[in-house]
DNA sequence: ATAATTTATCGTAATATTGCGATTAAACAA
DNA sequence: TTGTTTAATCGCAATATTACGATAAATTAT
């Protein structure tokens, strides 16, 4: 007990829990939000920016980056990341898809 | 550690998290496909549906109504759950403006 | 009244997540 | 070379999540 069941759902019931967990964290939001306006940035920035330290930011980073929703390149000494738009518009067109199935009837 | 740092983000950012997170579970995501689908239902129902023991949905039920997604309402000796439409409708005008941000620019 | 149905809650075990200090490794500047 | 900047990773502690059996409480059926 304490691992989810993933057997006993679809691949894409799983798929998007997956991404919804990934956001599932005000971190990892607000880190999506800064990288959506200012397009690239890097680990130290996003340190000062939410005031979290470098380890723990570059574990969300991490995470957001396993999923796909960002890309990481490097840029000298340091790591430039941005969002990964072709998997930021999958994202997107998945849960638009989720919020689309319930045609608001009456319960 | 351990705990959320809530103090240092946004409340639409931990609003945002909040429903994010609760949707980041299949057997979560499943419910709610499935009441989209069939409009109403009972926890045994989805006992049936997702394969889960009765706590363990009705431990998702209540997670689901807590954030307000879906509503109960006595039924005789059952609970009849739906989905709350208000409520749909806000976490979907939520995450879509967080996908919104983002303007496709190249990075 | 008794039995069956239904679901919430408790308690518990296994596992996952969060956060951070410390360390390591790489690129860059002096 | 030496020191600085940058970020990934390790190790750990605190906490949260997931799953389920057992129990309790309420309604309905016989």
């Amino acid at each position: 007990m304490g691992v989810t069941r993933t057997d006993l759902f679809t691949e894409e019931q799983n798929e998007l829990a997956k991404i919804a967990r990934i956001l599932g964290h005000p971190a990892r939001i607000a880190i999506v939000q800064h990288l959506a306006r200012i397009n690239a940035c890097i680990n130290s920035d996003l340190v000062q920016e939410l005031g979290l330290a470098q380890a723990t930011i570059s574990q969300h980073l991490k995470e957001l980056k396993n999923v796909g929703i960002i890309q990481g390149t490097v840029e000298g000494s340091s790591m430039s990341y941005c969002i990964n738009p072709t998997k930021w518009n999958e994202c997107k067109d998945l849960l638009t898809g989720l919020f689309d199935e319930y045609k608001n009837e009456c319960c």
